[in-house]
DNA sequence: CTATGGCACGGATT
DNA sequence: AATCCGTGCCATAG
């Protein structure tokens, strides 16, 4: 009713409004949640009810997203998922107490509530003394939720009035433990220090480490061609380098790997912090029928609202206040708008998406349905550039556990690619591409015979000349 | 001569 | 408007 009693005033500010709708939809709940906590505490008519509410009629909540009275879960089919708003927990990565003002008792890190800093300390713990730990619970509270450290080391060994050497080794130390690269000041420098650890398990591509170093922003510009060009290879080795960093390297170490490929062992970069997903799908029950449960994060625990204080406060407000008041109140008022706003995408969006690619999510790459962001959008009655937005960089965590990019259900070949695997990895005598564009036309799939090659180059599967006859399906990375 | 990779073009997608 | 993706043609390796 407050956001009712406002809407007159709001409707002169509707373009700033649709404009912000958008600039929503394309945050992933992580970001969301920073920007909301940021308005919170800039902007005094929001307020942060500990409270849920039904998400059906508005009653209060105990806990779940539905009373018992709409719980709807039952009346789920197969045909329709549920998709509805959560708060669950693994949503979240603790973070403990991240107040702007108060984070001056690095000291006292056992206390925290925070996971990854005792984590890391943990492992490091045995080999640093009084002062180094100290360092080191410095530096591990002051890092970004993406596992980085957004300050200079400088800054922490001046405070902390040590030699940069003295941190540089403390640092060091966080950074070869468990999540390799955390705390390191930039992504690029996180890819090295895996490179690096990595390197002592197994081989790595040599040009793996010059992509990082030299190619860092083409590599994350997909601009392949041009990587190609600076390492002095073909554009597909360019390619399956940057596959086999997508694979093995993790930019941003506090999150967990971008999952799939089975064959990885967790151990080394997998850890139990990962990274949270934006919406998570599970069955509700154990059988293959089972309804769909789509869950997306709700970016906060608790209720957004328009503070009613506030806005009593506003009608005696001091004259000179009363405008920037005013202007706190439309911005509050907008927020909560355009959240709810990206929610119900959200949520309408997933509903489609969940129930055509069903298949996909049950019985894995195989049954991916190839489609668009435009189809999608047709049937929504959306603009496709809002569909586009609201994929981008949202992870979605699968009933398998794994946990991979919104963007994988409208790729267009996967079902190809998979069939083709299938195919190579049940090869008795080795196929070559010829014989394979054939074996595909026969299952309904008809590709140029380029095309597979192109998609053997991208699984990493060598030329037919190249592959041993025996029946060695492991992953065979490179060819150098 | 056959199997593959490189490059580049055109249409689809974002 | 920019980018991605499948394909055709040609060069090259085996």
């Amino acid at each position: 009713m407050l956001i009712q009693r406002q809407s007159t005033s709001l409707r002169h500010i509707t373009t700033a409004h649709l404009a912000q709708t958008m600039s929503l939809l394309e945050l992933t709940s992580a970001e969301l949640r920073q920007k909301i906590e940021s308005s919170l505490a800039s902007n005094p008519a929001l307020e942060l009810v500990d409270q849920a509410f039904c998400q059906k009629c508005g009653r209060p909540l105990r806990s779940g997203s539905f009373c018992v009275a709409c719980n709807r879960l039952h009346e789920a089919t197969s045909e329709q998922p549920i998709v509805f708003l959560s708060t669950r927990s693994d949503f979240y990565t603790p973070r403990g107490s991240f107040d702007l003002e108060t984070d001056n008792n690095e000291d006292d890190y056992t206390a925290s509530s925070e996971q990854l800093p005792q984590y890391v300390l943990r492992q490091i713990a045995p080999e640093l003394d009084e002062d180094e730990r100290l360092i080191a619970a410095h530096i591990l509270t002051s890092l970004d939720e993406d596992g980085l450290l957004p300050i200079p080391l400088v800054e922490i060994a001046r405070y902390r009035s040590v030699t940069l050497t003295k941190a540089e080794r403390v640092l060091r130390l966080i950074q070869h433990a468990d999540p390799v690269g955390v705390g390191s000041p930039s992504p690029q420098q996180a890819l090295l220090i895996q490179l690096e650890v990595l390197a002592e398990t197994r081989p790595v591509p040599g040009l793996a480490l010059q992509a990082v170093a030299q190619g860092l922003d083409l590599l994350s510009r997909k601009r392949y061609a041009d990587l190609a060009h600076l390492l002095g290879v073909s554009k597909s080795q360019a390619q399956q380098i940057a596959q086999f960093i997508v694979d093995n390297l993790n930019p941003y170490p506090a999150r967990g790997h971008w999952g799939e490929s089975s064959n990885q062992r967790p151990a080394l970069i997998n850890s139990g912090v990962y990274y949270a997903p934006d919406i998570i799908i599970s069955r509700l029950k154990e059988t293959d029928d089972s309804p769909l449960v789509v869950e997306i994060a709700l970016p906060i625990r608790g209720t957004l609202r328009i503070n009613p204080l506030f806005v009593d406060a506003l009608d005696n407000a001091p004259a000179e206040k009363s405008e920037a008041w005013k202007a706190d109140l439309e911005r509050a008022t907008l927020l909560v708008k355009c959240l709810q706003q990206r929610n119900h995408t959200m949520v309408r969006m997933l509903q489609l998406l969940t129930h055509i690619q069903r298949q996909y999510i049950l019985f894995g790459e195989a049954h991916l349905q190839p489609l668009t962001r435009a189809s999608l959008a047709k049937s929504l009655e959306l603009h496709e550039s809002t569909i586009s937005r609201a994929v981008s960089d949202k992870a979605v965590q699968m009933p398998n556990g794994h946990i991979i990019p919104l963007a994988r259900f409208f790729d267009r070949s996967l079902h190809v690619r998979t069939a083709l695997k299938n195919l190579i990895e049940k090869e008795t005598l080795p196929l070559s591409d010829m014989d394979l564009v054939d074996l595909l036309a026969l299952q309904g799939y008809s590709v140029a015979r380029r095309t597979v090659a192109k998609y053997r180059s991208m699984e990493g599967i060598l030329p037919a000349h190249l592959r041993i006859r025996r029946p060695q399906p492991g992953a065979v990375l490179m060819a150098a």
